[in-house]
DNA sequence: ATGAAAGCGCTAACAA
DNA sequence: TTGTTAGCGCTTTCAT
């Protein structure tokens, strides 16, 4: 007689509880559960029944209650660096949707300013608040960083990597072959004078991108030309004065394949001060697909990083290692995600190769 | 003999808990409580005795229990439509700030997939699930959208709304004041043909802005010139073709002010195509200092909203509503937070103010 | 397939 | 100022 009694003096809203369901549904409240959980052993009819009065009663599970009592205090964590980047900013938008979509709280965290003292006490820190870990480069290529989390007993998963550490969980696409597959779009569009600029270097995406670059001319017997490749450090602004460089040489490259959209988005905006017109006589092509993408004119071609998808997988990835039993043997996984070429404006034959002057 | 028995069987990971800290400290759970709280009757030599073993033990209070005891289920949502511009991720950065530091858990959705049917039934879902909603514009502006909600039970507070509805309250900047102060600004520079690209109609805020616009042409006693105010949308796409428009006059503005950065940037993108040098032959100007404002070259003079102060006052106002009791009278708060002037290298003396062509 | 009992870790209310 | 009691709403375990 204690849960059926009136409502209780310290319930505050007039939130609609298990028990309520229960009642209205003549079962127990751990059928409810049960129901909503969608558990197996249920009866077909005694769920019709629950789930009848549950949009009844327009019953909402309180998340305190259930995460208290199952323990599965499931936080992830998302932490970053640089929350600059356009990229960041999409890769927030998916975790939050992965989180929601599997209840997970996600905590946002910003690494610099966890870590007042040292990694160690950081990840110490860290790992008292949260049970998993996402982490975006820059952080998920330091070996510290990693070490100290494992060591403090945090669940990790790094995306969008661009190589993969073998002691934990990753997520990211094939940036090689990405790389390689939008440099051979170039050069299939009749584009043999294509320049690089590079990502920053201590991310290794950026050497696989590059990498993939090589390749692509490689296979197309195109000689590369090292005066054609700059290193950029992923920001606007480091695309810029390379952009410049590169659209100053005697013998101009007619394509450009940047590490990112923002350093492609530096290249258009110097071309247009140039009085180059993309594409006509330039092409340029991105990398990420962020909002940079589409934020400038005219919009780039680039390749799509299904970052939605790839937050989903990580968070699912963490879950499912949150809630392994100790004794099952810990599993670490390298999801590798599709990538996409994106066409869109910014990609034309070469000016020369259509004919002269128009 | 409860508590201080050994670990309970349903126990999942290592966490300490209060119990373990209070046995520690030799006081008894509440006191515990009662420090990490905050609460004023604790004496000090007691806090000082809790804390260090808070500080030894690394206790960490556990958020589902804290908010499932004191019914403080305190669900906050922040509901967008358009996810596209920059200016919705500055938001959610600074609302999920907010959120972490007053430990409200936050949703984030869109009012489009919320409302597969209408609007109310969108409203009645929402409330179900928070206590609270964020409503950024376009949102804010809906009287039925509001209305709905605020029939629902939800305690709403609009964000950077243009006009304030006087039922619910609102986090937002002057934007009368900042339209006028960024004109001004162009003024004092030499500036006299100054165009204005206009943000979305169906937003207050473009009003407002462009009212602050004219006020500070008429108080500088330069007659408005209707040719030199066009219509945008707020999007990027949206300023490319009007600003087309402005610099093929046969006398064209040497300055423009953009409703908003992502329409300056388009501004500044259309000026370099046509070789017009920004700034030294054309001033540009952009409002909201978004991610836009820098991810451009040359960088924009704008005015920067507090978004991360303003998504902090939103989320204080929701809670202290939220946690009013049914009681006492429902408040509702108008803050107007201070926007501040942007000086980038947008701008510049008009050209021909310093002299015949260079 | 379903239910009863017993908490999860914390805090409001009241007592001391 | 501090402690005691009684839950918050849910899910685990163990019966039935």
């Amino acid at each position: 007689m204690k849960r059926t009694d009136k409502k209780s003096v310290r319930r505050k809203g007039g939130a609609v509880t298990i028990d309520e369901v229960a009642a209205l549904a003549k079962v127990s409240p751990m059928t409810v559960s049960r129901v909503i959980n969608g558990h197996s052993k249920v009866r077909d009819t005694t769920r019709e029944k629950v789930m009848a009065a549950v949009n009844k009663l327009g019953y909402v599970p309180n998340a305190a209650a259930s995460s208290l009592a199952a323990a599965q205090d499931a936080r992830i964590a998302l932490i970053y660096t640089d929350p600059s980047g356009a990229y960041l900013r999409e890769l927030l938008m998916g975790t939050l949707h992965g989180a929601a979509r599997s209840a997970a709280q996600l905590v946002i965290a910003d690494w610099d300013e966890l870590g007042v003292g040292t990694e160690r006490k950081a990840a110490r820190a860290l790992a008292r608040k949260v049970a998993g870990v996402i982490l975006p480069p820059p952080l998920c290529e330091s070996k510290t960083v990693i070490d100290e989390l494992v060591k403090a007993g945090v669940h990790v998963v790094a995306i969008a990597a661009g190589r993969f550490d073998p002691d934990i969980s990753s997520v990211r696409i094939d940036d090689f072959l990405a790389g390689k597959e939008i440099t051979s779009y170039l050069i299939k569009m009749g584009h043999t004078r294509i320049a690089c600029i590079k990502g920053n270097p201590s991310q290794s995406a950026s050497t696989r991108r590059f990498e993939g670059y090589q390749a692509a001319l490689k296979e197309a017997g195109i000689p590369l030309d090292t005066a054609l490749v700059r290193q950029g450090y992923f920001t606007y602004r480091s695309g810029l004065p390379v952009a410049e460089e590169l659209l100053a040489l005697r013998k101009p490259p007619t394509a450009i394949f940047a590490g990112n959209d923002d350093m492609a988005a530096a290249a258009v905006s110097v071309a247009h001060r140039r009085g180059i017109d993309v594409p006509r006589d330039l092409s340029v092509v991105g990398f990420d697909d962020s909002s940079a993408a589409t934020t400038i004119w005219p919009e780039l071609t680039t390749i799509r990083q299904p970052i939605l998808a790839m937050a989903d997988a990580a968070i699912d990835i963490l879950l499912r290692a949150i809630r392994r039993k100790e004794s099952e043997p810990r599993v670490v996984v390298h999801q590798v995600a599709a990538h996409q070429l994106v066409l869109r404006d910014s990609v034309a034959p070469p000016h020369t190769a259509s004919g002269k002057k128009s």
